[in-house]
DNA sequence: CGATTTATGTCAATATATTGCCTATATGGG
DNA sequence: CCCATATAGGCAATATATTGACATAAATCG
């Protein structure tokens, strides 16, 4: 209760001021999020994508995913539950963007991987997110950029002992 | 398609690197704001308030709302849909903390202002809310913490004309 | 080899989030 | 006064997200 007898406006306490900043930090960080998956999911709406579904694309198209990930390592990748990925999966797998695929050694495992329809669609959307990331960033320097990504992993870092 | 001659690690380009750098700062975003909300929602377990709430009763909170604010203001303030506040009010609603009084002025409208209740809430959340901004911003220094938030703003004022 | 633990995936319940569509109320010009 | 338009709120459908609970398969330990 450190700001029972603050005044605000006038003597602020640096104290007070650490804790507005704090708050308006993560006020814009709830903000950003939502304004990103809005004009995100908006700028691949013609190819009816979210920004989820790009987000389990992208993770799959990378070298490292050639030979297919389970629902488990997407999971651990995104940082989101097994639950939530399998429900982003399953739509992807309906639409024929992606395959699941048993896993030979691992009875329990089923390897995820993109379809060519799937790759199709990620070369397909690129352009679209790369000139997203161009509006989206207008007028940061390539220190601004580096400074806010160091900011924010900096902040998952602590946030993922919470 | 500028990656697609690119030679990552040895020669990578500056245009290259400025759309890795985006990649990256979009996927911290989606991570990070998962993350606070899952271990905001934690922090504040023991008295059944999700991030979202918090934010609804943080806005109603504020002197400027002491009056009370319809579901269109805070839905403007949150930037987030009207139907969406609809629902956590609803829900606050049910669990006693906030009243929602006609307009007499406008037919249409109806205030929403926080009850005893609700104030009593907040009251005992502040605490908890205090501390999880401590821990979540640990090693930041005064400097770190208002260049974190002057990139969100500007990237949220970006993707705001989107 | 059998029992416990661990990993994987799924089902269910709940809370956010979006868009699209609808009704009711207010406001403005003819 | 009346109709066109704009604004406020609500209903429905869909997509993320969480936690909890469960079944099954694999690994590990005694």
């Amino acid at each position: 209760m450190t700001q029972q007898k603050g005044e605000f406006g006038t003597e602020k306490t640096r104290e007070a001021a650490l804790a507005e900043i704090a708050n308006r930090i993560f006020f814009r960080l709830y903000q950003s999020a939502n304004m990103m998956h809005k004009t995100g999911t908006r700028a691949l709406d013609e190819f009816g994508v979210t920004t989820q579904q790009w987000a389990v694309i992208g993770a799959l198209s990378r070298p490292q995913a050639e030979d297919g990930l389970s629902v488990g390592d997407l999971a651990r990748f995104l940082m989101v539950s097994r639950q939530n990925i399998a429900g982003v999966v399953t739509r992807l797998e309906d639409q024929g963007c992606l395959e699941r695929l048993r896993d030979s050694n691992d009875g329990r495992s089923r390897r995820i991987r993109l379809s060519e329809r799937g790759r199709e669609l990620w070369r397909a959307i690129r352009p679209a997110i790369h000139e997203y990331y161009d509006e989206a960033l207008a007028g940061f320097s390539f220190e601004d950029r580096t400074a806010l990504l160091t900011g924010l992993n900096r902040l998952l870092d602590n946030m993922k002992r919470l």
